[in-house]
DNA sequence: AGTATTTCTGTAATAAAATTACATAAATTA
DNA sequence: TAATTTATGTAATTTTATTACAGAAATACT
């Protein structure tokens, strides 16, 4: 028995089970989450049975008994699509609030780790390698990721150029050329701008990559979607998470294009990095 | 407390715990996956410690008790967070380096997160509110950033404006007056541009925030020294998680600007999103 | 149909596990 | 050094899970 599959073993073998089986196992599909967290005496009680016909059904399922079923089906819970409730109210202190902003960003990068498709990241690595230019494209929060993308890529011994000025990506979309690689940022999906570029690029037969919400317009529109879904409430009103998350996969992409460049690559790296000690001051 | 993580959160504030908590941590972070099975007798045992100690040690890590507490760690071990050495290797592969970076960032957020003195936030969050204008200075990497925070923190009805021109941080610093608010980042906090420019700044009457490494040039010459420490190692050819913690300690202090300014200030951050809307495509 | 046999399910007893209350020890402060 | 706080363990209590067993329900077999 596949433990990352409980949830899944007890629906589809729902049929086979015996009356008081069926009367446990609908009371945990019905809230598998609560499952996780009770005992086994209101598990019984809730699902209308006694405690040993619970026992029974966990090891029916092959865990050694209650305790070890709870664990392997919270374990099987962790993969599935699920949001932390840390939610800022508006009477949080500090206290509160603080490790929430950090929370949420830190569930939606554990939830993307897991989601992301490695396929497609090789995939874009292998455009930006064989891109002639690379163009990063964002307006607002985007605008921001955009100018991190371009300040680690310009390292890359490649032309890159970084855009926030919705003209300027008119008149680049409309001069694309095979070859080109436009990189688009937009949590939304929907600016027009961004579309409307991405539309004009791909026409010109350059590449779009886009990083944005499953799903969205400019998923739908770019040759490669990076696509990333956050904690919907953490976007309320102002962008958070998702930008965290999209600075993140720069950094994958980034790594992944100096580890295909292979080692030598690096003594250029360390030049780049040498050029900024005379704008520091010593170390103390 | 966030379950994700709660391997990190051990590893993080180890030193802090106090001696048997410590021969608790030891025993879990020693094997993690068997500690999720044995029972707060045998942990203590292996532990060398009371069973009262391992459940307190639960407690003190934000789970309800001990079976809690195994709970959370059986899911944390699903999602496989490395909590030590997450060293990026040459011949990784897409694979292996994807989770590699995730983890980093997810790992420093933790121990930050566990780190950040939250009174000293909330005094930031008082200079952000006191203030009659807010510079955000940052070069290279703290550039994006610093134009991330201009992005958030202009929609507080407030003169924000950020800079990454060393000529205009030098006129700006040199005009700087009381009541003004300079927002240093810079992760080296070595920057000499910053550091001019704190100065000047300070010595006109303004004050400044440093967001920078602990113990750094800029930490000692900021009123308010917002300092965060990462794994050194993912630092090393481009700025990677620092700039993902300062942006997220940005998001704090946003959100505890947006709490003390009360529900009526939420119609105001609304009217701002709206003024999006035509810049949008409709939801299909 | 009626009995035997098997399978299922619950009750009650037992065992295991976790938690609490309290006391003592260690560390810290004055 | 005494006072106070903090940390830790012991023992009692409570909660939780499991087992053994007996009665009920279902199935199979005259």
């Amino acid at each position: 028995m596949n433990y990352q599959n409980l949830l899944s073993s007890i629906s589809v073998t729902f049929e086979t089970l015996n009356k008081s089986e069926k009367k446990v196992a609908s009371a945990i599909l019905a809230d598998p989450e609560a499952a996780t967290g009770s005992s086994i005496a209101n598990l019984a009680k809730k699902a209308g049975v006694s405690e040993p016909s619970v026992n029974r059904f966990c090891k029916r399922f092959g865990t050694a008994g209650f305790p070890d079923f709870k664990l392997k089906l919270a374990q099987c819970l962790v993969s599935g699509v699920k949001f932390v409730n840390s939610n800022v109210q508006l009477n949080d202190n500090v206290s509160k609030y603080t490790p929430k902003i950090f929370d949420n960003a830190i569930h939606d990068l554990v939830a993307i780790k897991n989601q992301i498709d490695l396929s497609l990241v090789e995939k874009v690595v292998d455009q930006l390698l064989s891109a002639r230019r690379i163009f990063f494209f964002g307006l607002g929060t985007s605008g921001a990721v955009a100018r991190d993308a371009e300040n680690k890529f310009f390292r890359f011994d490649l032309p890159v150029s970084f855009h926030v000025d919705v003209l300027t990506m008119r008149m680049l979309s409309a001069a694309a050329k095979p070859g080109d690689l436009f990189f688009m940022i937009s949590h939304t999906g929907r600016t027009k701008a961004i579309i409307d570029a991405a539309d004009d690029a791909q026409a010109n037969g350059a590449k779009v990559v886009g990083l944005t919400t499953p799903g969205s317009m400019l998923a739908k529109k770019s040759n490669f979607a990076l696509e990333v879904s956050v904690s919907e409430n953490t976007e309320e009103y102002m962008a958070m998470t998702s930008r965290i998350v999209h600075l993140v996969i720069l950094d994958v992409l980034a790594t992944g294009f100096i580890l295909r460049k292979g080692p030598d690559f690096l003594n250029h790296m360390e030049k780049i990095n040498r050029s900024l000690k005379p704008t520091r001051y010593k170390n103390n």
